[in-house]
DNA sequence: ATACAGCACTGAATCGATTCAGAAGGGCAG
DNA sequence: CTGCCCTTCTGAATCGATTCAGTGCTGTAT
């Protein structure tokens, strides 16, 4: 068996308290003693105080907990993911913080179970939909939280967001100024459980997540004031935001009678699908969201927001909580970037 | 205060111990008492048992430690390393357990704290280069460790790599087939604290890091193999792995006089730098490392390994001990992957 | 009726440290 | 010489659970 703290005070004839100090307040001893101890304990192998039994007594853990709301192991295969995890981890990395990557499992009462089972001090949660009983289970275990969606965010709870409502509308103004006036919309999952392909959704304010609630609502706001009516708009669902999932839900829209002229997805991954899947329609415009690094060698036209910053700061507001709970609550600027992948409408 | 597991006990007038009982085995109490129990702890706001004193109690932790040599927000910026790491979440997924990034101070004695400090119960350690140190910290603490180099393994420790010499050695034989003998290699950090650029290393054994002496060594091979004393051979240092790093190292050896014909880099990110640097060169061969993402686009020749294989099967190696010690040292296959970046010397 | 098994629950020990009030001893001023 | 402060170290309480050897009790086979 490791030798524990108390075999070191054995062997050196001292307190347990006095090697605890040792270790952890080097102030509290003599130097001479302390070095007594440092050398025994090497001698005796003892690794230095478990970190376990240390978190327990101090009641902090020194570590803080990424949630991604889908699968652990598909938030990498998200660039944006990526780039605000990257901006996590540097936060955290200034504070000697660690970053404990939870997968959730589907099932809610596990997923429940993955969040009250994690040793850490607070949790930043990427946003993506249904997060809802997830951030529930955090508050209970009344730990810090810093989401990356305003509508999910408790009155206690801080966040770092854009404005995505007002981030679509710019989009799309661009592409209802360019003349489109037939468009689809690509969302993931517009509505649990739906299947791939055109979806009816009588308001966009009845797309339960909410960042694509804000998104198709600014992409509506645009095409509405272009004398577009929502009733004309066709929304497609993705199953999965990925490449493969948008270009299977995108097709057959594309392969219609009467097919869209534009089509504006809710994340770049979803609208570089839609571009393999345009292939054969060169007139399609198409948008996506975030900018991710795949965009610009696309040509695609999108909305940059600002990925490692909004990780920085969602890190920051956990770590450094700001006085004011005011300051609590950020959001970032966004920016549109009209590339090739939108044009004027071709009239045919 | 957050009620406790006890607060729970006194308020329905239970033991403690079945409290405990009613949250981890459920088969050890009547299903009445045990609905009781947790209306209770749902009523005073219980939010189950503590994560840290039930790993204290249990002796483990129900994480792994990944560890990135490099900074940890660097490691999100190589892609190679960040498809090791899905690899290793999809496995960890599984097991439900979770993955804490630990952000590795420069400073040796504050890694080895950082190591010490964290809570889990291994490690997987993705090699890049002299991590010794820090493995010994591992070993120390007699946490089971995982590395992705062979060398760098200790008697004890599992690890799941490539024959990085063979590999090396095929591309560079691909490169001396095309009869390239003026050639320039290139790595990040050949020797510690070594300036980018050009560089005197009197052989590839000489290469502190295993990784870049493996390769090396196997690009030597070739050459020797096709006439080309190592002697002949430039070796140009990185300083860092990244795109720009490279373009700067290699800029002044494309630019002097005699210039190589070809350049093998140690890592794709490094050779899609050497591209970048190349624009005015188009004459010039140049192969990469591991064949991520943008290899394929950019048309680099390439050694491609499997990486989130290697990630999976580190984490099995680490969660899923193999019953015999050998089958916990794994090599993985590697395959030359020829695009468009390397062809025929150019004779002028 | 007797013994034995099984179920439901309890008590006490334990995991490995931190923390803080206080004790012992030494040095210095009055 | 006495009193007081300081430094250095100790003891005991504590963090919040898990675990396992029992203790009653009920039910069943003999």
């Amino acid at each position: 068996m490791k030798p524990t703290l108390q075999d070191v005070a054995n062997a050196v004839g001292v307190s347990r308290s006095t090697v605890s100090n040792a270790y952890s307040r080097p102030d509290q001893l003599s130097a001479a003693l302390r070095a007594k101890i440092l050398d025994a304990a090497r001698r005796l192998g003892y690794p230095g105080p478990d970190p376990t039994a240390r978190s327990l007594r101090r009641g902090f853990v020194g570590a803080i907990g990424v949630l991604f709301t889908s699968e652990l192991s598909y938030a990498f295969t998200d660039p944006f993911a990526v780039r605000f995890l990257a901006g996590v981890g540097q936060v955290a990395e200034q504070h000697g913080t660690s970053l404990l990557l939870v997968p959730l499992p589907r099932d809610r009462e596990r997923a429940r179970a993955a969040v009250d089972n994690a040793a850490v001090d607070g949790f930043c949660v990427y946003c993506v939909g249904d997060e809802e009983h997830v951030l529930g289970a955090i508050r209970d275990r009344g730990l810090p939280l810093v989401t990356t969606a305003p509508e999910a965010a408790g009155p206690a709870d801080r966040f770092v967001g854009i404005d995505e409502r007002a981030a679509a509308r710019s989009v799309a103004a661009h592409v209802a100024g360019l003349g489109h006036r037939r468009v689809a919309l690509l969302a993931d999952t517009v509505l649990p459980d739906a299947p791939a392909g055109p979806l009816r959704l009588a308001d966009p304010a009845d797309a339960p997540h909410p960042t694509t609630r804000g998104r198709l609502t600014g992409f509506a706001d645009a095409f509405a004031a272009a004398g577009v009516p929502w009733s004309a708009i066709t929304v497609v669902n993705a199953a999965g935001n990925s490449r493969a999932a948008a270009t299977a839900a995108i097709a057959p829209v594309l392969a219609g009678d009467d097919p869209p002229t534009a089509v504006l997805a809710c994340s770049d991954v979803l609208a570089l699908g839609v571009l393999d899947a345009a292939g054969p329609h060169p007139g399609l415009s198409v948008t996506g969201f975030d900018d991710v690094a795949e965009a610009a060698e696309a040509g695609l036209t999108t909305v940059r927001q600002p990925a490692e910053e909004k990780g920085r700061l969602a890190a920051a507001l956990l770590l450094e909580p700001p006085a004011d709970p005011a300051d609590g609550h950020l959001l970032l600027p966004t920016d549109l970037v009209v590339r090739t992948s939108t044009g004027p409408v071709h009239r045919s």
